[in-house]
DNA sequence: ATAATACGTCAGCCTTGTTGACATTCCAAG
DNA sequence: CTTGGAATGTCAACAAGGCTGACGTATTAT
């Protein structure tokens, strides 16, 4: 996710911007309005399946890197093991994910989608990608990359360390 | 993360883009994630109190715009008036929250912060503004530019329309 | 041997969303 | 003046998806 950390190229200054109350709060709006249009999409195909967003975090988080364990996809998504086992079991018993026994350690499980699960998830990413792709068509690249840079400086840095560990490092 | 880059297009007017599935992944999860730290810190506040996002959301609009009736506080936020209605009956028997009774159209209910609505409002607002003053600081004024305009595309765009006649025109 | 880890599960609670039904108040049009 | 419809409030029931706490069971680590 985050390939390329430069520091801003921009030609003003970034530590000298003055930021209003108003600036920012048109910000905060923006990612209010913005979040519920990111997530109308898939929402639409997930209730069409009886599904919910949990389902479709699990979904993609497993197909962005399968064999995922419980406890990594646990520490991804910031729930309880209570939570997700919940919407687990329903993917495992409609046959959208496999759990297989580590082969290493057997304590664990390693997650994975199946065939309907991963016809499911690009469903869902397709729709999801669509409008992303139109709002980055339409904002341009330089606006994307804006838009890249405010949204990783937004994230917990613990959080930001976290994802790079668990989904972008090799074992 | 070694992807062939794409070659860039011949131009037709505005810049066609392309953008590849892999790009728009990490755009998506940089909005999932995003999320979390945008409402990570207000969550924090609420709790002590007792309360919720939803509750949040509703102290920020109608601080926004004091007076607003509770059919336009239901079109800003999405939710049915029974979801609403328990939030702010909550807002003001606490009395964080005023609703009265419309001199124009008596049916209506003009909602206004009391001096201790204003107080918890202030106190999330400033809570969420010092993270995004932070990642405004750091990302730079081009990045959040770029920010903005891509955010506003995602935007479902008759709810853009719903925006500004809501909260930017009079009344 | 014992402790710790990974996982699953049961039970119960909370917030916040949903429908449906119904009452009240009030504006506006016939 | 009557009446339809709009705006609001409220009751009830329900569901998704968070949470905590407790417990059980493999499996691994010490």
């Amino acid at each position: 996710m985050t390939q390329t950390r430069p520091k801003p190229t921009g030609s003003t200054g970034e530590q000298l911007l003055f930021l209003t109350d108003e600036q920012l709060r048109q910000g905060i709006e923006l990612m209010f309005f913005a979040y519920r249009g990111f997530t109308a999409d898939p929402d639409l195909i997930l209730d069409e399946h009886g599904y919910g967003r949990a389902h479709h975090r699990a979904l993609h988080f497993i197909n962005r890197r399968p064999g995922l364990t419980v406890n990594n996809l646990l520490d991804i998504l910031g729930v309880t093991k209570q939570s997700l086992n919940r919407v687990l079991r329903q993917l495992v018993e409609d046959g959208l994910v496999e759990s297989r026994t580590g082969r290493n350690d057997r304590r664990q499980r390693n997650l994975t989608l199946t065939e309907s699960g991963r016809d499911l998830e690009a469903a869902l990413s397709q729709a999801q990608r669509a409008r992303m792709r139109r709002a980055y068509s339409t904002a341009g690249a330089q606006a994307v990359q804006g838009f890249r840079e405010v949204l990783e400086q937004i994230i917990d840095p613990d959080m930001r360390n976290r994802i790079d560990r668990l989904l972008e490092s090799r074992e």
